[in-house]
DNA sequence: AATGAATGAGAGTTCATTCAT
DNA sequence: AATGAATGAACTCTCATTCAT
């Protein structure tokens, strides 16, 4: 790589950490393409060399975001279709369910900014969703595979009743956007169920 | 009621259908006092005549959304420190599992606005995050009586991979904000438990 | 008079309260109708069945502070007319030079209304301006009538050092707005003059 | 200086100039920014990239107003306690007497903001006040020098007429604001006397 | 006599984006 | 490649005043 192409892909980086900030503790559309340029040191204009516009760079951070997370999970649910063992399903579950928890600490940002925006109006949360139907269809995969073999007691009162409310979220939010694939009423009874018996002692 | 007081309850009423439609299409931020004024048919000042500000109204609507849920987990709660059997800790339990998915459906555009707000940056985002406060404390309280007593395998895979993925990003969401609760690889190792053991045949 | 008359005129009053003191502290043109009213304790529209708009009211305060000074100056020009010793114009005189500062206490924020908004732009000023016209020729006669006859050192340098500045001020003013009974560097020249020698051992 | 640059202080002159313009036709508080930038033939926005808010326009007149006579008094004070003979302190005096009718014509606009302003209510007033405090402190100096050896007959009674009413304004003024140097029986009295004597033959 | 709901123009300010330099 | 001046639409909010009740 020449030395251009190089002060190039600094600067492109550059761009992106502080759009990245400024997306995080203003939300994209309330971030500034010009306070994105002067924390970064460049004028107005140059950014627009860089990035089409404002939802250019905000693309480009999801993608750094999602992409390694996607392949993640395709790699996850190939290793279930050929694991035979409980054992090995387990530890492969295991691992999906920490996933967004034991990604490399340089996602942190991108994951706060997936909260942020996930539900959002505008292109923004487009971009996000557009992306977390990919994740999520993956998720269904690997679940798929995992149903038919494998097995799972609570200490801690206060993860569990985050962890409710986060999984009643979702799927209150899957009703309510009409998603034909969930039945309001068995949903409910699913997820108490599920919760009641991953409780139990 | 005199018909100045009638008809003043009604023009509020059709700002906070305006709002609510408004803020769910686009978003609080970027809906306008003006679009939502033109939509109820007034001026932008009268506008002001009901309602402090674009805020006023989104406090207005928040407050129809979460007063009553906050009363049902008020209810809930007290419910389950007299619960006897576990047949009734589990009646009970139903009833907060299925809450959200079972209000009245006048609140379900509400609900929505919650999704679209929970996180956003902002004003509106605080707003929101003030009531989830009360709301995951009240859940937190049903939990823990729930604990010592109950017995709870599922059948639809969608909704569970959607819960997993709720759950998981809730809880994600709490270890990014420093929530000092929550022990980051307890969490993942407690979540991962009890969606295997609730899964569970 | 009649209860009726005389509670309206205790309203008068209390508006015209209410209306000096915003006027006071915000200014006319940034005080508004809705606040004086609600200072007052009456609705928006009841304030104007006392007075036709918001320069009505601070017409009313104008006559108020300006009206007996006028006629105090009245009387100054009259007695000095009369008057033939020395001593008895000095008397006169300090009793003028003494004017704004010893006028009841009651006109004190009259006075103070009347700096607010001598110089600014817009109605208010404009009324003011014409009130200080009379109370300027009045000034003027009374001095001519002073010039034949009259004798006048000095201890505290603020004092005189703020009299000199407020005389320059004005004196310019007076210049600035094309005043054409003042030859501006006659008056440069008279200023010194009268400092030089009204400060002189 | 490069083509942009001075295309760019002509605009900013040209902005001075309207702005100026429109502060003492309307004064601060309603002139508007949009009529400035349509004077001088430029958008609204474009306004902003040249003065950070109407106030920061407003500075940038003061400062040409203000900081040349500050100078001058600076000067002036320097050069009185150098000086020996009645006569070089009485040159000295004059100068500061005609200072604000002899400064440059281009001033002359922005002597008349002062005037506009410098008792207004609102933040325009309060950058007045600000630097007229500078200035009185420094005319409080030179005084304070001259005040060991100079000596001063008056000619014009309108001038003189305005010049007490002025120096009482002041007076008046700093006695209402509760100015704690001014005591204001001392304060008539000495005022009186100084007049008295300065237009004694 | 009193109310207060309604108006709609107008205020200051910010914005993403373009384009001549 | 980089700049930053320019745009003008969009935003939220305030105002004096009117008039039906």
């Amino acid at each position: 790589m020449g030395i251009r192409e190089r002060k190039k892909e600094a600067r492109r980086a550059a761009i992106q950490e502080a759009g990245l900030d400024m997306f995080l503790k203003e939300g994209f559309d309330r971030a500034s393409v010009e306070r994105i340029a002067s924390a970064v040191g460049i004028a107005r204009g140059t950014f627009y060399l860089y990035y089409e516009d404002k939802l250019g760079l905000f693309e480009a951070l999801c993608e750094r975001l999602y992409s390694p997370i996607v392949q993640v999970l395709q790699g996850t649910a190939e290793a279930l279709r050929s694991a035979a063992s409980t054992a090995e399903h387990q530890f492969i579950y295991l691992q999906m369910a920490g996933l967004l928890a034991t990604q490399g600490p340089e996602l942190r940002p991108l994951m706060m900014l997936h909260f942020r925006e996930s539900r959002s109006a505008g292109p923004a949360g487009e971009v996000v969703r557009r992306w977390m139907g990919r994740i999520e269809h993956l998720s269904e995969r690997i679940l798929s595979e995992a149903r038919d073999q494998n097995a799972v007691a609570i200490n801690d009162v206060y993860t569990v009743s985050l962890a409710i409310v986060g999984a009643a979220e979702r799927l209150t939010w899957a009703w309510l956007i009409g998603d034909e694939r969930l039945d309001r009423d068995a949903a409910a009874l699913e997820l108490s169920a599920v919760f009641f018996k991953g409780i139990q002692a």
